[in-house]
DNA sequence: TCACATAAGATGTTATAACAGGATAACATA
DNA sequence: TATGTTATCCTGTTATAACATCTTATGTGA
């Protein structure tokens, strides 16, 4: 089961292993899993190794451990995978449900940082930021309008991309090798405005959900603000909140039509 | 440094030792802290130790380690520390900015579970719920409207407790010994109902935060569901978001008011 | 002077070992 | 039968050791 020539850790394929064990089905919510020392046999590696694994599996809500009974599955968590990017990630899941995604690119081009803007990016004030303007819709239905601003010098060439079917932030990291490491959101409720109305297509002072986001380089770079303007009567934000040594983690963009069913 | 004696753990001793050297500003952020063998040097423990007490900062975004070039101090993340209860957390970050938070209990009594939320609770539909509607203040001012519902059978006693002072949660904890674990939230943008913006002095229709909650025990018994209404001029949920293998993790409650710098 | 090689220092991965302590069931005793 | 003890299984904690790999700085040779 572990491959000793592969440049992967064992510990990081001992995880796969259990991961997809749970996905399958074979363990299901509730289920002791095999112990450290069945594990060591069943693998052939040491403990270090299956503590390793195990102890990512817990930090990840995957499973939960006893201490004299035993290692259980944990409930099953929100859907989606990594909701870093959850914009990205959503529209990637709403794919994959069959619904359409499509992107209206409203504007695109090179500004002078505004104040605001360049304090949360970190510039001089009037550094050139790029700023995108995105109208995006599901199943033909507009559903949120998004504002991005990005340093001009971090990504020159982004100028130019056609943001209608591709994701920006794949397009980040593939063409610019600029990965997102962490990322700072706001989220409050607000009245739709005339133009934001109209753009949505929706009543004047709707409630929207609205986010701001920063997002930051391993290195603490600021990459993108943006701000986003969401139908408050078709999504909604969803949080998983486990204590883990005193911290709680994970949350992610869901729709109201997909999945009825909560939790 | 070490309290060879104590029942702590040596990795919680270093972890709190260097938790508290970076919270009093000793080191800031984007400091290089000790590496790994000066630390071992330092405390006279192992680097198991040493290893273990890192590995669980960086879990909770307190640090950030470098393969070759060492351990650097993170980014002050959201003041509040414990945001699980992300209700009363926030309350009490108000009271301790000298803010009065009030809470004013419009109802509070034993009812038949409805369907919906027996189903939340995993009870059998009209089994007995204790069902508490909250309006809290700030400063005199309506902010939020929370409904609760717990399972009668965990808490009998919490009938008859006045919550106008005291925290719920604490309550749970310790008077019932009811301790959560985990939970799940929804956030949505509504527009008032006239009962709604009667209770909160807000106009009909105007936006609203709508959080539903669930929250669990270790054993995955659910403990409490309730929803809250905030008002969406007033307050803002934030979130810190932080790539740890495949995960993100930490949210909280803030208030428009206090703290305008961002992030 | 420039480019490559090397060394040093840092974290990452893996293995082995032993003991502590909670949980539980089988067993023995009153 | 009831109670207490013990054995056993499980995870939690700690230590030691060796090697891998990335980063940076230093140094050497062309």
């Amino acid at each position: 089961m572990i491959d000793r020539g592969s440049v992967i850790p064992y510990y990081v394929q001992l995880k796969h292993s259990l991961e997809e064990d749970i996905r399958s089905g074979k363990w299901k919510a509730g289920d002791k899993i095999p112990g450290e020392v069945e594990l060591i046999e069943i693998f052939g590696v040491s403990r270090t190794v299956v503590r390793q694994a195990l102890k990512e599996m817990v930090y990840e809500g995957l499973i939960r451990r006893e201490k004299g009974k035993g290692t259980f599955v944990s409930e099953p968590k929100i859907s989606s995978q990594s909701l870093l990017q959850s914009l990205d990630g959503f529209y990637q899941d709403m794919a994959k449900r069959g619904f359409e995604p499509i992107t209206k690119v409203l504007e695109q081009g090179i500004i002078p940082a505004t104040p605001k803007v360049a304090a949360y990016l970190k510039l001089e004030p009037m550094s050139p930021v790029i700023k995108i303007v995105r109208l995006r819709f599901i199943d033909e239905e507009a559903i949120v309008l998004v504002t991005s601003f990005l340093p001009f010098e971090l990504c020159r060439n982004l100028v130019n991309v056609d943001l209608t079917r591709s994701s920006l932030y794949i397009f980040l990291e593939q063409e610019c090798q600029l990965v997102i490491a962490r990322g700072r959101r706001r989220i409050n409720a607000v009245a739709a405005t005339a133009e934001e109305a109209e753009l949505l297509v929706i009543e004047l002072g709707a409630p929207l959900l609205k986010i701001d986001s920063i997002s930051y380089l391993k290195d603490e770079t600021p990459l993108e603000y943006f701000h986003g303007l969401f139908r408050g009567d078709r999504l909604r934000f969803e949080a998983e909140i486990v204590e883990i040594s005193g911290q709680n983690k994970a949350w992610g963009l869901a729709s109201d039509a997909a999945d009825t069913r909560w939790p």
